[in-house]
DNA sequence: TACTTGACCGTAT
DNA sequence: CATACGGCCAAGT
């Protein structure tokens, strides 16, 4: 697998639980700012037995990237509210349970905001 | 090779 | 809030 592969992987897998990131986030985290399609694609085909809290990617708006109502949707809010994120509409209150996007930060792996 | 698609984003109007 | 636009670019056709 390429490597830029295994740090976007490795970005989402940092997201701790109970926060959310955003497809830039994790772009610009892994080292690919700009290219948060990338990591859109990625998630479209994450290899069979590879466990990644794939839920807690959203957009940067908060919304939820899948079609509302289709079934990765609903196991998406299904997910995020086990781990007590609050979706309405199938979005998030990112300044709640976000990590701050963007390029900052030291933020990032810490528990609480 | 050329064109289209898409789990996206920031800025502007 | 909603539309539009340009940027991004790997895969598929």
């Amino acid at each position: 697998m390429k490597d830029r592969n295994a740090r976007i992987y490795a970005a989402i897998a940092a997201i701790p639980p109970g926060r959310v990131a955003s497809y830039g986030a994790i772009a610009a985290r892994a080292g690919l700012p700009g290219r948060a399609r990338l990591v859109g694609r990625l998630l479209g085909e994450v290899p069979d037995g590879m466990v990644l809290p794939w839920f807690r990617v959203l957009r940067a708006s908060g919304y939820i990237a899948m079609p509302p109502g289709s079934r990765g949707f609903r196991e998406q809010c299904r997910r995020l509210r086990a781990e007590g994120v609050e979706v309405r509409n199938g979005r998030v209150p990112l300044s709640r349970f976000g990590l701050d996007g963007n390029l900052d930060h030291a933020l990032w792996g810490l528990p609480d905001r």
